[in-house]
DNA sequence: AACCCATTTCCTGGTT
DNA sequence: GAACCAGGAAATGGGT
């Protein structure tokens, strides 16, 4: 197995695969004002830092949720490292698994894979994700600009209202014993704060009909120079996240139930079925997440159609804004999430 | 550097 | 007519 070897060095060479970081400024935590995601998972990495001083672990600087594979390997092997274990009674070929994965399994799954680590390992995910509650503020940050510039009427019901039971659910549930997914739907979900110039002013201005006058070029815009992006994203790390696909974007506001009223609702939990309430609002914050200021629905619903051919989705037919996920998604449906609770 | 992937942007034409 | 759907074409940016 190609994980087997894969995992095999990354174990054998942990500490030497460890990325160096970019800035020596890490440690310190920025102030309540500025602070933004990426300070904030910086943030969060400091207590367990695996060391002192400028280097990090490629894992350190980001949500478990959002873990690649080999992040996940090099987590894995720091804990290795860090309690002593013996890593030769670890069944490798199962720890072929990326973050997402990872913070499903139930505390039993990782006593199985990993022996007397495991209650070590959930307690050490419990503790990262559980520090992340000010990602939730960066939500409702987000969607209360939202409610104020959105163009489309929002009307009363949205959940993100300022003062609504929300905000307090869901700070809520971030401390309670299912941390592995706080508010996952915002993973790896770029700051309000200093470094993202788009939200810097609430929603940017966002207009089709500035698309259609003065043709632009075609394709992605270009993002900030690295220079500027330096200077504004020092701290980031090297690896953009993964997790971070449109199609688990949807998925994570589908699965919590708060994000869930009033963006999107689910028509057929059971097949998958889901169907878009506020389009442009959910567009908007995925623009947001891509630091892209003109994401809209219909640049979003390309996408969404492009899953068709991956299987990541079905077409539904004769059905305005909705959809159902496909063989080839994952973690929506009932179970998974249950478990992934528990 | 070249390539691949996952979008993003623009577009035309069709449907609700 | 607006909003949405379908999908081609080309471009971008990140990762390998």
């Amino acid at each position: 197995m190609a994980a087997t070897c894969e995992i095999s060095n990354v174990f054998s060479n942990y500490f030497s695969t460890m990325y160096s970081s970019e800035d020596p400024t890490l440690a310190s935590v920025p102030a309540a004002a500025t602070f933004g995601a990426d300070d904030l998972v910086l943030a969060l990495g400091s207590p367990q830092m695996p060391l002192e001083g400028p280097e990090k672990a490629s894992w350190s600087g980001e949500q478990p949720q959002l873990w690649s594979k080999a992040q996940v390997l090099d987590w894995i092997s720091y804990q290795v490292e860090k309690h002593k274990y013996d890593a030769s009674t670890i069944d490798l070929s199962r720890c072929d698994m990326d973050g997402a994965a990872l913070c499903r399994c139930a505390p039993e799954e990782l006593r199985l894979v990993f022996g007397p680590l495991g209650d070590q390992l959930y307690a050490q995910l419990w503790d990262l994700t559980s520090s992340f509650p000010d990602e939730l503020s960066w939500i409702m940050e987000l969607l209360e600009k939202d409610s104020m510039t959105l163009q489309e009427p929002l009307g009363d019901q949205g959940p993100f209202d300022q003062g609504s039971p929300f905000a307090q659910e869901m700070l809520e549930d971030c401390r309670q014993p299912s941390p592995f997914y706080p508010g996952s739907f915002s993973a790896g979900a770029p700051s309000p704060g200093s470094s993202d110039v788009s939200t810097a002013d609430g929603f940017p201005d966002y207009k089709k009909g500035d698309l259609k006058h003065g043709k632009r070029k075609r394709g992605r815009p270009r993002k900030l120079s690295k220079e500027s992006r330096g200077c504004l994203e020092g701290t980031k790390s090297k690896h953009a996240p993964r997790g971070t696909h449109l199609w688990e974007f949807i998925r994570d506001i589908l699965i919590n139930p708060e994000l869930n009223e009033g963006l999107m609702k689910w028509e057929n939990r059971q097949e998958g079925v889901f169907k878009f309430l506020r389009s442009e609002a959910v567009a908007q914050l995925w623009g947001q997440k891509k630091k892209n200021s003109s994401m809209t629905y219909e640049k979003l619903s390309r996408a969404m159609r492009y899953y068709y051919k991956r299987e990541i989705l079905e077409r539904v037919d004769g059905r305005r804004l909705v959809y159902k996920f496909g063989k080839n998604s994952s973690g929506w449906q009932e179970e998974e999430v249950v478990g992934r609770r528990n």
